[in-house]
DNA sequence: TAGCTAACGTACTAGTTCGTACATTAGTGA
DNA sequence: TCACTAATGTACGAACTAGTACGTTAGCTA
């Protein structure tokens, strides 16, 4: 995911025993491994193949199989969270502010298929392993105080006017950016329309933007 | 999925060999099994054993794990075909046939949660099994032609705004539709709020309506 | 530099899991 | 009613797979 190959800093000797990196790397094949084939489809002898050093290592660092999965899983989560830290649009206007942050979302969910087929594998297995982290259970995230702001100003002014909570619109900004990474290949198979073609990206991103932003500043009736 | 128990039509004593039963009768423990725990996750065994025949008739009908979750999609998929077909919306004015039709959607995919499992299972298995199927591969689906009969007329009315197709719109739908499904587990758990609670549900499917009527309706700068 | 421990490798096992060889019988058509 | 075949059951095997017992060594620290 983030840990390629670091080839020794500079004036820092590789060491041949390097728990830090042993332990990256083993995070870094699992990570490739699990999105390839699922939970149990993932082997840890084939984990162990492709990495540097041997099967004993992922029993000595991480305990099992199913707690390697957990730490995959915590890595994952810990790089969004610190892409949607980045976050820097509110002192754009609440239209605008949303607009942005829904391609940044979009974006984001299109650099990292392999997090998208972990979360959906993890969903397979009711968040079980989310449950039994800590580290990640209720864990909330940095974009959804960002969204509440922009929310109650946008309101504050009179531009938006939909009944949604910050939760609630993540849910629909996410949802469109999930499926069209996570559904690409039965929804090509079946409707022969890809919906990850380079061609189609900017459709696809106006598309969100163009209906979070109609949802959030539709007139409505007095209700 | 659909045929549980069926105990003997009347006038049709009981047989003891019965291959279409039997046939109904593993497919339907399949779904379960397969949507409960995956592709690999699945057993065989553990298929057979809830069955009232044996492992032995699994590969003698299907040929193997393989074909059978490969029979399991396309009976699946066959149940939302046969919905869609009852769908009838196209007497009513485009934005209460596009209403109408979102809410179908919705309803249909909390129906079938094992369905959703099913798909979410095979688009990690990057839709290898409907591309072998032949039965399934590009079938597409009668909602599309509904859609698309509904898209037209509404912009030649035009009430219409919006830049999509058929395949596009039933994409939007389907995402809000699929995630809020397909993602619960781990959305409860990371945000604490469960997307089909009862109680949400009125809430989710207005918000869908509103969200897709918004976007088609919207007011568009000339472009 | 001696010794201690974290880090590592090898080889193995117990249990599982898909798949099949072989034997048997219910039901049907001649 | 007889024979034939589709349908079925039993028992087993080969390959795989998560996990571990046991032994070794690099590198730090006193």
């Amino acid at each position: 995911m983030t840990s390629v190959e670091e080839p020794a800093r500079p004036g820092e000797r590789e060491r041949v025993r390097d728990a830090a990196r042993t332990q990256a790397e083993i995070l870094d094949v699992a990570t490739q491994e699990f999105a390839r084939a699922g939970y149990d489809g993932a082997r840890v002898d084939e984990i162990a193949a492709r990495t540097r050093t041997t099967k004993r290592m992922i029993y000595y660092y991480f305990g099992g199989k199913e707690q390697l999965f957990t730490a995959v899983l915590e890595r994952a989560y810990g790089v969004i969270r610190e892409a949607e830290q980045q976050l820097d649009v509110e002192h754009l206007d609440p239209v605008a502010a949303i607009r942005r942050l829904a391609e940044v979302t979009f974006d984001h969910h299109e650099q990292h298929p392999d997090f998208i087929r972990l979360v959906s594998i993890e969903n397979i297995h009711e968040a079980q392993h989310i449950a039994a982290s800590g580290k990640l259970a209720r864990i909330g995230s940095p974009a959804l105080d960002v969204i509440g702001r922009i929310l109650e100003e946008g309101r504050r002014s009179g531009l938006f006017t939909a009944d949604v909570d910050a939760v609630d619109l993540h849910a629909m900004i996410s949802s469109f950016c999930f499926f069209r990474v996570s559904n690409r290949h039965t929804f090509g198979a079946l409707f022969g329309r890809d919906l990850v073609a380079p061609a189609q990206r900017a459709h696809y991103r106006a598309m969100l933007g163009d209906m979070v932003i109609a949802y959030l500043t539709a007139e409505r009736a007095a209700d």
